[in-house]
DNA sequence: ACAGTAGTTCGATGACCACCGTACCATAAG
DNA sequence: CTTATGGTACGGTGGTCATCGAACTACTGT
């Protein structure tokens, strides 16, 4: 039975709705090395991805908190998945806010 | 004319070549505040500015700070006239080598 | 129940950053 | 030369950040 994790409601985690992500935050967000690769893998991958899954020369906890800033960023949505982490990118939100930027970030 | 300014003219200022600018440099010089502030008002006006003819909440040393931020991440380029200090955003080089993110910043 | 996997939380550390004030330097104008 | 202006250099301060390891939670599968 795996059925009934149908809540849309109860976030679970901090993500900021559309017209509240901050230019200022993402710029930030995607100022880091290994913040920008998160978001280039999961450009390059439409699925969601586990938190695990991303090459990066950082510890577990130093991952968590790159999530968690790109997510409070609006950058990435979390969702929880058993025991996994799933992350996508925001893609239409940020397409929507910020017209252009994450395709130029990303082409670069 | 960006043909030439690679001669013995004194450099009298660290300005990184275009293919030298860096993606992650120039995210974190546009997640200030100030330093937005000032891309923003040269990408209004064409012309160059001094330093100090911006609206900042800072106090001297902080905006020369800003500045030179600005420059080492290839945003600005800075020229001495007379006690003065002119800056010109480098619109062309960055829509070089990072196509559409001045603009999608610009236009946020 | 038990062990394994995936991720979080906590505290700490060293680095960096934005900011200030003062002193200093360079050019321009009297 | 002297003074005023515009900007830089220095030293310091408090805050934030990326990083770690160790302990902890949550879910899965046996």
């Amino acid at each position: 039975m795996v059925g009934m994790e149908q809540v849309p409601v109860a976030p679970e985690f901090t993500h900021p709705a559309v017209e509240e992500i901050e230019l200022a935050a993402v710029l930030h967000a995607l100022s880091d090395p290994q913040r920008l690769r998160i978001v280039r893998e999961l450009a390059a991958n439409a699925e969601p991805l586990a938190c695990g899954s991303f090459a990066l020369d950082v510890g577990k906890s130093t991952r968590t908190h790159h999530f968690r800033v790109l997510r409070e960023a609006g950058l990435i949505e979390q969702r929880r998945d058993g025991t996994r982490k799933l992350s996508v990118l925001r893609r239409e939100d940020l397409d929507t806010r910020f017209p252009g930027l994450l395709d130029a970030v990303l082409s670069a």
